[in-house]
DNA sequence: TGTATGGTGCTGTCTATACAGGTTGCGTGT
DNA sequence: ACACGCAACCTGTATAGACAGCACCATACA
């Protein structure tokens, strides 16, 4: 295989400078590259001798990323074969992301929301640091309405790398979740689900007793570009469902 | 800490032998031993310089089997401190419909049920009727068990038309969900998921207080023939949790 | 008593090298 | 024309050694 040694090196040598390891910046050169097409599906990728030509490190080092790339499903190895981009496969989505205002309107109601807050933080845990290499985070606190009942609580973190523009948005006319899908289409999305009980603040602008049981999900939104948001929301039980179904 | 360098030595030369790599042999004493309780949750591990004395490997080695445990949530570790077996806490994939006993030894448990009940019923809202001209079901009630607690008790109905040998089942050996999709491949699946407090009987079963919030996923699913079950899983907030994800 | 400071032990990463095991394709001999 | 053998190339694994970053603790100092 041919490969333009000279546009990899440069590429890599421009993720250096702060404190990423090797492998991670290697990783990322080759995801951005399968992740743009430059590469696409079922391509050779340079073989590991290649990379080390190629990158001036050491094996050990490109087969651990080479590695993890595969583990992760990015990348297809076969020994004594070669690396290629892997083929994506198609996954039916089991809970679409919806808009929970339409689904409010479906059943023939009102809804509202309530502004608790919108600014931009200091993110202690840096949910986007690996994307966007800044510590900041944009956060807005939402209370949703169906008529005059609070229906969910959304405590919502968002890339400011990605959505520079957020905090000049107005939640009054439209939801984080529209604005979202407009400026960045979501290419996946990860759910976490529990059951938990209230913290008395949550309690409180639901208006709910904090012993009554409420659906948590954390949902992580990404697009082409990387993570775009990290949302909690909290719906009282006794109030909400999530439905889904998929065919096989 | 004090290593029992001789019975560890002894097990991680008692896989070898057989082609398999060392890093893998490690993995497998380490998550036998956490598995079997030999070494309980938060317990500190051997660090690596201890492994690589006591199994005269490389530190390489051992780095990336303790690395590989800790990607796959077995253990924890800390930079400047040291390795922990980790809080284990149960993760139920979303999207798909999984054998819980598989979870459960995935993450290195053992999985046990207890049978409750299991008899034909007449139906009061006869959820079958459109598809077998039936109103008997045939029901079972199943508590699941990772080690010794309670995580899942599972209430399900079945089309007596479709799966006629039903109560013949040994569901001490298998469960329902093994048998079912094993003589009725499911084509279509849905699920209704809520947040409830248990019933004071729930609450007795899962060995839990009546006030703590539940997972309720309510899942039906369809084969070729028709609507073969309809199951009710109730969950321990505080000892699950349902993950997904997709792509578009 | 409270505050620096340095030592110790831990994990995280990287290098250079080596051997093993698998695939592919070319070339030679029949 | 066919089969076999072998070289070249690939990934998989393992090793010894090194340095960096972090946490904890004991000791020395103010």
């Amino acid at each position: 295989m041919q490969v333009d040694t000279a546009s990899l090196a440069r590429e890599f040598e421009a993720t250096g400078g702060d404190g990423t390891p090797a492998y991670e910046r290697i990783k990322r050169v080759i995801s951005d590259r399968i992740r743009t097409g430059k590469w696409g599906e079922g391509e050779r990728l340079p073989s590991e001798h290649q990379l080390v030509a190629a990158l001036g490190i050491s094996r050990m080092t490109v087969n651990r990323a080479l590695r993890e790339l595969a583990d992760s499903g990015a990348i297809v190895r076969s020994m004594g074969v070669g690396s290629f981009v892997a083929e994506t496969r198609a996954v039916s989505p089991l809970l679409e992301v919806r808009n929970i205002a339409d689904e409010v309107q479906r059943r023939g109601h009102r809804h509202s929301t309530r502004l608790i807050s919108l600014a931009a933080e200091d993110a202690d845990d840096r949910p986007f640091a690996a994307d966007s290499m800044t510590d900041r985070v944009y956060r807005s606190v939402i209370v949703h309405f169906e008529d005059d009942t609070a229906i969910q609580l959304e405590d919502r973190l968002v890339n400011p790398a990605l959505v520079p523009e957020y905090l000049q948005q107005d939640f009054t006319s439209s939801t984080p979740n529209d604005y979202l899908s407009r400026v960045a289409p979501l290419t996946r999305t990860q759910l976490v689900i529990e059951a938990v009980l209230p913290t008395d603040e949550q309690a409180a602008v639901l208006g709910i007793e904090s012993h009554e049981p409420c659906l948590q999900i954390r949902r992580s939104t990404w697009s082409a570009e990387g993570l775009v948001s990290v949302v909690r929301l909290t719906q009282p039980g006794a109030r909400s469902r999530l439905e889904g179904g998929f065919d096989s």
